[in-house]
RNA sequence: GGGCCGGUAGCUCAGCUGGUAGAGCAACGGACUUUUAAUCCGUCGGUCGUGAGUUCGAAUCUCACCCGGCUCACCA
């Protein structure tokens, strides 16, 4: 839609025009539209917990926010004041601020703008916590009028580009954000105490791995070679659990230069942490115990809605083997079929169409997405998944050509990923060489050789187990939204010319 | 990338069997000293996403393009 980007500006037509107007008059009168301070004794959040009628209730009150509405009644007004989700309804009274004061608020003030004010709290024939001004100051004049303030800004579009907008008159998006910081604090929290560091690892690498994906490109111009935005930041930590830092982790951006859907965003945000003297079994309960913190924290229980269902995070999570999973659902027995095309044709008889000339690993993946995932609800680790597909993970012992690796699924969507890390450099050399095929064949996702991190690893890396979660996801799962864009502030868009 | 749906006033939406636009909120003027989606009277406000085409005449029909949503494909 073409009717609302910013087009800085153009500051005129007949909606702006009085309020340049009044900012004129303001100025006019000797006022400041923009004034340095205001001198509050409370927040709204604060103002909203007293009775009025209590005894011990002060006399006076002086809070701020912004005006989202305003009744005039003639010699009287009505009007609410919003700030950080609080809002508060004055009482602009003629007879106690007096004619000349009275009539500046009603000549001046527009829905928007920011104001303070200071009086005594009473109750309104209805019962509102309502302040009677006494004195009020304008505190910064908005020139540009807001969203409607009954129905609010619905326009998707809208919502994501000029977010501030959304966030002022949808309150239910304020929460989801305040949700998500909750989530990141929660999740720092649990791991800090838990003995992990926090780090901070490379964005701009010079060969980009730890996971399957297209990264975007960048120039480094001092360099004079091309660098890669982190697709993830697996290898980085895994040299720090080599150099010592036995228990680390990282919440950081990660970049994907693939489509967007949906769940999937090209930048987004992931959680990896490590722990050496450990296994994916471990992190399995990590998991567990992590997810059902965070959402105690976020919601006050462990269970979510998420469209239809009700999820519940409450640990032990559901268990499903990789290859029995896809047994169970389409009847397919992966151990069946050695050769791509085998399976790929046995996958259409299912009704599933995959790719089999990127590989077996490929056709298991697509399988295993189109049969299994729809049917994971409720929270469930996937484990023990082809070990072909899984190049940093370290084999099972009691099944060969398995990994030790699950991911955590819920809504239909994966959210996370761990394994029991390769820690043998000369199996991890091999893995990458099997990854270099796969490049051959057309992968654009698989694996670049990286020969610094196997040299960390030639100097020995203790048994480790780590895990990727997705914060985008999980905060979905937690706040009960289904597009990863509603979790985002400022979702990618085409840019407007 | 395919399919479907949408883009009309600052916002939320009508209008779409072709006759160049309406409502509510917001704004402006007026009435109203406990309103709260305040109410009542009056007024202003639009290159109907963009560009072509058909037509005497296009918001409306056709085509192309731009932007968004859903969905399928792709993508862990």
């Amino acid at each position: 839609m073409q009717t609302n980007p910013p087009k800085g500006e153009e500051l005129d037509g007949n909606l702006i025009a009085p309020r340049l107007d009044k900012l004129a008059r303001i100025r006019e009168l000797g006022l400041s539209p923009y004034p340095d301070q205001f001198a509050q004794t409370h927040t709204l959040k604060e103002v909203v917990t007293f009775n009025p009628e209590a005894p011990d209730t002060p006399t006076k009150f002086a809070a701020s926010g912004r005006l989202m509405r305003i009744n005039h009644m003639g010699k009287s007004s009505f009007a609410h004041i919003q700030d950080d989700g609080h809002r508060l309804q004055l009482y602009f009274q003629k007879d106690t601020l007096g004619e000349e004061s009275y009539s500046q608020f009603v000549d001046l003030f527009d829905l928007g703008d920011f104001l303070g004010a200071e009086g005594k709290l009473f109750k309104t024939r209805t019962g509102e916590l309502t302040l009677r001004v006494e004195q009020y100051l304008m505190l910064s004049k908005s020139l540009r009028p807001l969203p409607e303030k009954y129905h609010g800004l619905q326009d998707p579009e809208t919502r994501y580009r000029q977010r501030y907008l959304d966030l002022i008159s949808n309150k239910n998006t304020r929460n989801i954000f305040v949700a998500r910081t909750k989530v990141v604090s929660a999740m720092r929290h649990f791991l800090d105490s838990s003995g992990f560091i926090e780090v901070e690892t490379p964005t701009l690498q010079p060969l980009y791995g730890g996971a399957s994906a297209e990264p975007f490109t960048t120039r480094y111009r001092v360099l004079d070679r091309d660098f890669y935005l982190r697709i993830s930041d697996e290898l980085y930590l895994k040299r720090l659990v080599i150099g010592g830092l036995d228990r680390v982790y990282e919440i950081c951006k990660d970049f994907r230069n693939e489509g967007i859907d949906r769940t999937h965003s090209p930048e987004f945000t992931m959680m990896e942490c490590y722990q050496a003297y450990s296994n994916y079994l471990d992190m399995m309960d990590l998991t567990e115990r992590l997810v059902a913190h965070i959402a105690v924290h976020v919601n006050g229980t462990t269970s979510a809605a998420f469209g239809d269902n009700e999820l519940n995070f409450n640990p032990p999570w559901n268990r499903l083997d990789f290859r029995e999973s896809i047994l169970n659902t389409v009847g397919i027995d992966l151990d069946d079929f050695i050769e791509a095309k085998q399976l790929a044709s046995e996958s259409l008889k299912a009704g599933v169409k995959t790719n089999p000339e990127l590989g077996l690993a490929k056709v298991q993946d697509q399988l295993f997405e189109a049969t299994v995932v729809p049917t994971l609800i409720q929270p469930t680790f996937v484990h023990d998944f082809p070990l072909s597909m899984s190049p940093l993970a370290k084999e099972l012992s009691d099944k060969p050509g398995y990994a030790a690796r699950f991911e955590p699924y819920a809504g239909k969507m994966e959210f996370g990923n761990a394994f029991s890390e390769l820690n043998d450099p000369q199996e991890q050399r091999r893995r990458f060489l099997m990854q270099a095929e796969a490049i051959k064949l057309g992968d654009a996702e698989a694996q670049q050789l990286d020969e610094d991190f196997i040299r960390a690893m030639e100097h020995g890396m203790p048994p480790t187990g780590g895990l990727g979660i997705g914060i985008d996801r999980l905060v979905m799962l937690l706040t009960g939204n289904q597009n990863i864009r509603e979790v985002i502030l400022f979702p990618s868009l085409r840019t407007l010319e």
